[in-house]
DNA sequence: CCGGTGCCTTGACGTTGATCATGATGGGCG
DNA sequence: CGCCCATCATGATCAACGTCAAGGCACCGG
């Protein structure tokens, strides 16, 4: 019986890079053995679903690393990409804190490393240390703030101006290179994906990515892309602002 | 100098019902005193303006009776109406909790009384009494969840599906009769508010209205309107449910 | 080398809802 | 009572998107 207990590096909260990042941040010394010791690691292959929507909240997951998509499908088999979710991030608290079922999937898109804690711990911690409670509270009062905007969006923003918004979002986090307004970067995601984000169906996100294309806004080969003027990528999301 | 600092009468925090069923209820009587103090009471006629999207968050709103219309407007002047509130609801406490502007402007839509909050009175009670802070997790978790549900919805559903379920949730609240799957309400919005609620037009709205007329799953007149059957309204949601 | 499979693209077509314009309705007020 | 104003209804038209169908292209296992 050696030390090693899970998948073959041993992962510890105490030393843990994207707790750091993360509300677990508010934890200390006892807080996080107690973290430690309740924790579950998983590694994922990518396309694992993590937990399904309608399937009862346990706990939360802490996304450790890799990368993961939040979907939400309706009655009629309609699907969206609500988000996307990275290192850092807490998985299915919002479930967790209201008491509800998830009202989501979490799906790995990349080989992911993640672990459960169950709800008891995360109960008795957040009774334990209020700062944590605050933590969160931030994070899901800035994800209600994002949400709004999004439903603002969907019923205003035409598939043009929304995908344009898409690419902006994505640039922040994936952009290669970029001086002078020029720009590249490598989309996570697969055409499908894309449009899932933006709730159109993968036909008409084929058309987008041509019309931007003609119109010189941004060119697509594969995954990557390459955008040689921010402002014109601006001024598709507020089309009479300066004029 | 009598005891009249308000408007005719005297209002306190500890004898306020609208608090009870707020996040307010997790304080005790010495820190209901500060809250009492802190106050400032305002009485609001129909469609004045509690705050305004872009203003400076200096507190919240605790809102004590009446009605209030949660709006928020794009670039373009397109605006929606993401919501209702409702006594015992607390107003701008989103942006109060991230630090940012107001995401949207908060408008009576009937005369109502409303206390300010300042922003320091506040965050002293959340530092103070833990308890408020879960109380505030809680409903922000909830709102998020209805936000994500929305999201959804209005990308997949058509308008028609979308005014069913504004219906829907109308009922709940403001239904008069009901036996039988029968029932009637009296619409607390005008049509273009109405429209606002789905992010369509006034126009579409009235077309909507006249089609569910024609096809015999709700009936108007006015600000009233008579449901014969929920059950035709419910399968406006789900399309392909039981054929 | 071949056939399969999943993802993407393209085209033709229908439907939905926005837009613009115009007229109806009804309530408040002089 | 009649006028004005906001709200609502209706019609005609158009652009945007979804839908259906077909075909290309890369990757994979036999």
């Amino acid at each position: 019986m050696a030390a090693c207990n899970t998948s073959s590096i041993r992962r510890d909260c105490f030393t843990c890079q994207s707790r750091e990042r993360a509300e677990w941040c508010a934890l200390n010394k006892e807080e996080l053995r107690l973290l430690d010791k309740a924790k579950v690691v998983r590694e994922y292959r990518p396309g694992e679903v993590i937990f399904h929507q309608g399937d009862p909240c346990r706990g939360v997951h802490c996304f450790e690393t890799g990368m993961v998509g939040l979907r939400k499908i309706d009655a009629d088999g309609n699907s969206i990409l609500l988000g996307l979710a990275y290192p850092g991030d807490t998985l299915g608290y919002r479930s967790f804190l209201v008491g509800e079922d998830h009202g989501a999937s979490a799906e790995t898109l990349k080989p992911s490393t993640i672990c459960f804690l169950d709800g008891a711990t995360v109960r008795t911690l957040l009774k334990h240390n209020p700062a944590l409670g605050l933590q969160f509270l931030q994070t899901v009062a800035r994800e209600l703030g994002a949400a709004e905007e999004r439903i603002l969006q969907s019923v205003t923003l035409s598939v043009r101006a929304r995908f344009a918004h898409l690419l902006l979002v994505l640039k922040d986090r994936y952009a290669t290179s970029g001086k002078d307004g020029r720009f590249e970067l490598e989309l996570p995601l697969a055409r499908q994906d894309l449009a899932a984000m933006i709730g159109i169906r993968p036909e008409t996100m084929s058309r987008a990515i041509k019309q931007l294309e003609e119109d010189g806004v941004a060119y697509f080969s594969g995954r990557s892309v390459a955008v040689p003027d921010v402002k014109r990528l601006l001024r598709e999301i507020e089309p009479e602002s300066y004029l």
